[in-house]
DNA sequence: AAGGAAAGTTACCAACAGTAAGTAATCTGC
DNA sequence: GCAGATTACTTACTGTTGGTAACTTTCCTT
């Protein structure tokens, strides 16, 4: 997880000669373009625009669409980024014990709350997206957390002898559930992430019933 | 529930001329343009304009502007009339018995499904948006939904002596599991509602470990 | 050294949100 | 009954942005 946070941009403040440059080589890549869209969004919000994350990249707008495609497939990308760093700040999480317990969910929830609130208006950028396209667009970064959940789901399910097959749409649930109450303690001022992250355990361990009332 | 479906537009083909109308009333209201901008939306996808909506109620831009806002504004008020037919609609799938129970859970998530499916275009533009103000308006939608929610979990917690305070941060996960749930379902061909709810109202009710195996 | 490929920039287009200015009908005071 | 204010529209504009075409300079090959 590297998190660029500076480097500045990337040439200066000389505007580059037209044509191509005395280098040779790429001058910045796509994860370099990756980098300045996360700079500029963390800085300036989810509103950020093509050209400003080609100027932060030092660089034009068709060389954007050149390393990374339109605006679709930047959120896409950055997508990734956010969900890939979420999966592994929860698979981490609950990595220091073998089984599922209620805690670990704890932990494991709150380990992605916090990856929302450290990339805050990465993630408004990609589950807010443009038009058309974007609500498709979050189904697809779901899908990326999705994925691993499903088998690990489906294998916790066949090792307790139920049917595994409620895997998929119990993943999307959860990944939905995460995403929507994540949103919702961005705007909630000083709640503390980890009172969320027990009460949403509570829920998806015990279910709406609640735990059984001891004797 | 009105569902409006047709009524054409408003004023036929022939374009209006500048200055005041010969009625003397005001032609279009804003409902009218609520209902003209359902069709539009329902009819070419989420991907409406201003523009076309304005067609479509028969008027111009600025009326448009006049009666409903921006954008954004027009998105809200257009996920306040979803959001009341899913609270409606779910709210009647519950009512015919007491207490909550998970065949009454598993209606309510199978009518609230269909309500998504019958508005598929809609719900995709309100939970699509625009850029930037749009996540926000996204958890304005789910606060319609979540606000009746809370108060019938707050007090079935009371009433099972148990700490009501969970109930915001419930209600907020479970209409995010819903909305995501919904969004996963829209693109899945030929998947019933009615098995899709059924394993949501399982896990809901049950919570991740299950129900308990009988002996 | 000449011609082509590569890697950029400039300059443009179309679409769209939002607004200012103009125009025709109705309402009011005298 | 009619001049001016008000109302309720339309036309026409601005500004921004996503996306692309055309142009320019350097490097590579023969």
């Amino acid at each position: 997880m590297k998190q660029t946070v500076d480097m500045g941009k990337a040439s200066g403040t000389t505007s580059r000669r037209p044509g191509r440059p005395v280098g040779g080589q790429l001058e910045v890549g796509r994860e370099q373009v990756l980098d300045a869209a996360e700079r500029v969004i963390a800085r300036e919000g989810a509103g950020a625009s093509i050209d400003a994350v080609a100027h932060e990249a030092g660089v034009t707008k068709p060389i954007v669409y050149d390393r990374v495609g339109g605006r679709a497939d930047l959120a896409d990308a950055l997508a990734e980024r956010l969900s890939d760093r979420m999966v592994s700040a929860s698979a981490a999480a609950i990595a220091t014990e073998p089984g599922l317990t209620r805690e670990s969910l704890t932990r494991f929830i709150q380990a992605s709350l916090e990856v929302v609130g450290r990339n805050r208006n990465l993630f408004l950028y990609v589950t807010g997206g443009t038009t058309d396209q974007t609500a498709l667009g979050r189904l697809k970064l779901a899908e990326r957390s999705t994925t691993p959940m499903t088998s690990v789901l489906a294998q916790w399910r066949t090792g307790q002898g139920q049917d595994p097959d409620v895997a998929q749409a119990w993943a999307f649930g959860i990944v939905g559930m995460l995403q929507m109450v994540s949103l919702w303690w961005l705007t909630q001022d000083e709640r503390p992430a980890d009172g969320v992250a027990a009460q949403i355990a509570d829920l998806l361990w015990h279910g709406l019933p609640g735990a059984i009332q001891g004797p």
